[in-house]
DNA sequence: ACAATTGTACGATTCTATCCGTACTATCAA
DNA sequence: TTGATAGTACGGATAGAATCGTACAATTGT
């Protein structure tokens, strides 16, 4: 696996904002925001190689953590990163009114 | 001009996410939050048709009005709708860490 | 009426995203 | 060791985004 994670110092808010602005990966997020996850626990629509590239997308920004282990990556959010920097910006998310 | 608003209720997060996850929509966002603009007002590297562009993403995905007057289009930001659906967001956005 | 100003519309180009299937790697269990 | 599982990597297809230049439309000032 490519497991390049960018340092808290390095998040740039128009990576974070794109990252999370893909319904599929927005899903993603806020499922993770429950709990850490691996790629299998999520229902999703496209394929196996089209989550990874989400995933990518999501670790590239900033937004998840990829912790492998044995045969499973479990991902978490980067919760405190992302507090320290955009404060309020998850929380305002994660609260946002959506409709179905 | 093509002046379609979509009204409170149509605002989807992923759109505004994405909107706002282009450094120079932005850093124009930014710059009308204030206060109401002209284009003419920014300042950018890029083309005036370049930036029609831009204006037309924010005024679909909800994030600003655009208001015609005379030879000129007075620009503002949805901060009333955007509050409503999305509490929280933009001042999570305006208030984030980002460096230079 | 004419010219200047302010911005849009359109078409073309280039670049990036999304998505898939297939092939592959690594781990684990039997 | 063999097979199942979990996921990545890569190449290719399609679609969408960003950008520009040129041409146009509307308004305003002379």
């Amino acid at each position: 696996m490519n497991d390049h994670h960018p340092t808290r110092e390095d998040l740039r808010l128009p990576d974070v904002l794109l990252a999370l602005g893909n319904p599929i990966r927005l899903a993603a997020v806020k499922q993770i925001s429950i709990g850490e996850c691996i790629c299998s626990d999520f229902v999703t629509d496209v394929s196996k190689s089209t989550m990874t590239h989400h995933w990518r997308v999501l670790r590239e920004a900033g937004v998840i953590r990829q912790r492998p282990e044995g045969r499973v990556i479990y991902m978490s959010l980067r919760q405190d990163d992302l507090e320290a920097r955009f404060p309020g910006l998850l929380s305002a998310i994660f609260n946002a009114d959506q409709p179905a």
